[in-house]
DNA sequence: GATGAATGAGAGTTCATTCAT
DNA sequence: GATGAATGAACTCTCATTCAT
């Protein structure tokens, strides 16, 4: 652990099965509908709307969704997959001991979710969740599940190297991505003004490192930390 | 910290400066508009909606409130101030140590983020944040910032005691909350499916308390933790 | 039965118990709606339309009736009970002969249904009945029931009088009615070119009424008839 | 008129002047838009719904027709040219009795009547014949003129056998086929509940045959009849 | 102060029709 | 000739807001 070295996280095979032809106007419908979605909500954001960004007609929504919800469902399921995952997954740390490679995960991931667009996608999720039975699943499948499977295969990655010891690395996983929502991310869903820069993210990443560690750390990685 | 006593988490002083004549019909209107917001959002409501369920004519909302936008903010105000910071304030808590002091502030508080109310009222906050300046304001006021006034002193509490240590309890009072967040809140507010036993409350909660005092817990009290 | 005289129809009681006062933006609306609806039909007829032809906005069609189907329901019965019944009921009749007082009944009806509104009436009818299974009873109970059942009186009137003899005076009336859609009406309905001038309708009325005793007249009253 | 024969109504010339080649297509349309149209009237039936039925694409059917209207003035032809008129034609009846032979007709055009394709036919042409002038004509041509020049000829059969006797056989033919509305049809059409039972039939068409006899037969046949 | 009928803009959705393939 | 995606006008219906009573 005290060799810098360069690690990638494990990725997930995405799939390619979209068919090409035919499918532009969808992928143009599904972009005017994300941008529009995730400003004004699902009841806030109007189909006319929606046709106007995506430079199409009204009819042309129709032809290509059932109506507003499959729409609504679609792009849910499109940014799930598209934004939040794939951020997490592609991802090549360089850290020096388990703490500082925490740190740097939980620098990423807050960056992440403080971003517009995953920010935006939150507040539609949790907001709509309760009026979509089925989003919660697609969320689940394509976006929290897949970003939560990824932190655990990064947990047991640590726990071979003898850094890490639990015996339920899911639930660590999840306490992890609670700790990266302190200060931070957490006002920042509330709107409560927030010092975002870079240095910030990085004090408060650093934190959450040590705080991960301090909770499941080995006895020998705890020394270690103690020292640097 | 091992002598069982009761401790009375620090209330805050309660404004009472409600006109009392001629309020009964805000009060009915608020608590009818609360209801419709909470289970339709803020653009699924409708103001007929409402003036049914408060048993008043549309007019009348008018009389008491500008428009939607004013009435939704007052909701807001109300909500805040009546619902979630009370329930931490009034808490009475009977612990030993200090890991099972915080967990069961870690139970108190999950409870309290799963019930329905406060479930809603975290997603339409979170949902209308953006479109709303003042509604932040008000939250922080009102509902969060007061919250997390009391988990502080509550630390400066422990801190006195030389259970905790820490240059920044407020810091710390934001990552206790959201440890809290893990699992059970989390996936929640995501409508995944959740065990939401008491039993599985208290063991979600006893984690965080033991992971609060291996995060902040001066050596003595590890030392300590790690006996129990 | 020889003797002239003035003979009156039975009539029916008429319910007046609309409630007057703010039942005029109702009976505005239904004005407009029926206009719409006879010169439309059902589907053909659009609200804006009405809303436009009854000089109200469309917001309050919708506060008066709650659907279309709702403000088409209201147009037939409203129809049926004040346009066609009374027509018939509130009839005068000076006959001298028994077929006589026939054709004068047949002529009767016969320009009643020729006219542009029972005309239009009948079309909407015999179109949206599959579509609107509470119209047959609205209309059999304000309308063609009425009419049968006033037809039917009169039938008993002669039968008292020793004119007309038959078991069956309800079947009567029906083929009565039957009658008087020999030429003129029948071919009116599919909008083939008629002659409707008042001669020709009370040449085929009197056509009608000879051929009413000739099935139904008593052996006197046919010897009469057949001097006459 | 007291042996029994048979009697085949004189059919009229068929037309089949269409090319064979390529109106198969044309067919399968006529075919899908006649249910649909019968099925939900001229507005209610979209053009979407007539090329899913037809088992072709909306594009299809404007090659084949040049818009809606076009579309439904050809389903009225070929209905009217198909069902109604050869329905009549080709009937053979069994008859002793003047009576009894018009009683049988009555008994056919009436089960004709109520047959739902027939019966929607009239609801159809009844509804838009004021909104398509073409429609009378087509209709007459087809359907109406040529049943009632079936029927004049049946009367002058008759007329030939001394049975009957009347200076206009074209408005006795109309009369009967009024007749033939009596209770049965005439209350089908409002959709009102009726007993359609073959006996029923039966015993309305003999009311119907006595009724004819009565109007327009000889004094011989009216003896005949009476003592029948 | 309370009412609820009236408003008209705008919501989601459907439709007859066109046209490039 | 057959297709079906694209169109935009028009449809039914809802909404926040007003105002005479």
């Amino acid at each position: 652990m005290n060799k810098k070295e360069e690690i990638s996280l494990p990725t997930t095979e995405e799939r390619q099965e979209e068919s090409v032809s035919c499918n532009a106007k969808r992928r143009q419908i599904l972009d005017g509908a994300e941008a529009i979605f995730l400003e004004s909500g699902y009841e806030g954001a109007s189909m006319s709307q929606i046709a106007c960004r995506a430079r199409v007609s009204k009819g042309t929504l129709y032809n290509h969704f059932e109506n507003k919800a499959a729409l609504f469902g679609a792009v849910i399921e499109d940014l799930s997959r598209s934004k939040l995952a794939p951020a997490i997954c592609q991802s090549h740390l360089t850290a020096i001991t388990c703490a500082e490679a925490f740190a740097q995960l939980a620098e990423r991931f807050i960056s992440i979710l403080l971003q517009p667009g995953p920010l935006r996608l939150y507040r539609i999720i949790v907001s709509e969740a309760p009026h979509f039975p089925d989003l919660a699943d697609t969320f689940w499948r394509h976006g929290f599940g897949r970003t939560l499977s990824t932190m655990t295969q990064w947990i047991e990655f640590w726990i071979e190297r003898g850094a890490i010891r639990t015996d339920d690395p899911v639930f660590a996983a999840e306490q992890f991505m609670a700790l990266c929502q302190t200060r931070l991310v957490q006002r920042k869903r509330f709107e409560l003004p927030i010092d975002s820069s870079e240095e910030q993210i990085r004090f408060v990443a650093g934190r959450i490192g040590k705080a991960f560690v301090a909770i499941y750390g080995t006895e020998a990685e705890q020394a270690a930390a103690r020292q640097a």
